[in-house]
DNA sequence: GCTTGTGAAACGTTTCACAGCA
DNA sequence: TGCTGTGAAACGTTTCACAAGC
């Protein structure tokens, strides 16, 4: 390992963007089909160089073989070692709305080991009401964020509310102790700089779609 | 204006990812409140410089006023000319699940000028149904994507199926001549560098989240 | 042969600093 | 005074190219 990640030397944020990527690879490869890869394939499909995925994984180790490659089962435990998802999350979710609904019956979260263990709104109307496959989670009330982030020992929190109400649910995050914070609502939070935020515009990506068609239009030689 | 911004000259991406934020921050103003922004007062709650925020829109021309600042009217008007949300775009959905519902609900993407006219699933058990708020959308079988893309006059898709089914949607969406992807299953699509595809992978997020807290209980100085 | 890990070079983006204007 | 627009410097990231190992 060159010198170990800090904050004096951190790791590129864009890397740690495609470990997530490598894996989702890795992990799609058929099991006895593959028992090494080179920095070349693993690169091919997402359209990175072999260079680039060399320079991504040696931040964190030697683990490449050379002339053979990279041991696919090997890469994947380091992989999940290093963004951490070889132990299990515990996640909470605010806003029990149709994107909250989503949220809570996608697969994918559980299976990188983010398990959903509490669901809040602030509506009566739904406080109470049981969401999820079953048995499902009791919608509970906002006010009572702080105390069952304790109780249930929960690390993320999933804002999925509107933007108005986005702030007053981070204030009670962070009241509570939470660790970081997953923002679906349209909204800049303000949290200190130990509590990492990911903000996840959904109208964004297609702002920038529109902008790429139009310059298309424009300058068809782009 | 420098230079116009072409294919030898491209405007950074993160350039253009923050003029969806500075475009959400001016929206945010109310009407009256405030007739000018500085660049400065621009930047602060999303963490830019203020050098930052003049140069992204520096790109675009000369549209700033010296000790004044940017008319907020003038500055909305004219985002929104770049990225092309000043027009109206025709989006269709493939999908008709947990996520697809949602997005179909989500009030963001119609306030700013993008409409879903048509949603497609391969479940006989869902084509037929009415989906959305009503009168809603008959959900169509996804044979029949090519031939409404024209019909429609759709610009985009949207697509929300399991990662196993996005290759032959992406590859039905490009025959029928669709000019940009937004991609939310977990898999890489092959499409011709003309049509621009943005992936927006949900779980991503989560893993750089737990990468995060799990570098600052390691290296708490960090 | 093929492939990794890595300094060095190339490239891209952000910040600095200041001339010019209201 | 306050602010923009912009070259130039600083910084960060990616690509190159090759020694070393299988």
């Amino acid at each position: 390992m060159p010198r170990p990640p800090s904050k004096s030397n951190p790791v590129p944020a864009p890397a740690i963007r495609r470990l997530s990527l490598y894996l989702r690879e890795l992990e799609g490869f058929p099991k006895k089909d593959r028992q090494t890869v080179s920095s070349k394939q693993l690169g091919k499909t997402l359209g990175y160089s072999d260079a680039q995925v060399r320079k991504d994984l040696a931040y964190f180790g030697q683990f490449g073989h050379p002339g053979v490659g990279y041991r696919v089962d090997e890469l994947i435990t380091t992989i999940r070692r290093i963004l951490g998802t070889d132990r299990t999350w515990n996640v909470l979710l605010v806003g029990a709305g149709n994107l909250g609904q989503a949220l809570l019956s996608y697969r994918g979260f559980a299976k990188k080991g983010f398990q959903i263990v509490a669901v809040f709104d602030n509506d009566p109307a739904k406080i109470g009401n049981r969401m999820g496959a079953s048995p499902g989670l009791e919608v509970l009330p906002v006010d009572r964020l702080a105390e069952v982030i304790g109780e249930r020992n929960i690390q993320v929190g999933i804002i999925a509310v509107p933007a108005e109400a986005a702030r007053s649910i981070t204030d009670a995050l962070l009241a509570g102790g939470i660790q970081g914070i997953l923002n679906f609502a349209p909204a800049s939070l303000n949290v200190p700089e130990n509590v990492p935020v990911l903000s996840v515009e959904l109208a964004s990506p297609l702002e920038q779609l529109a902008y790429h068609i139009g310059a298309q239009q424009a300058d068809p030689d782009r």
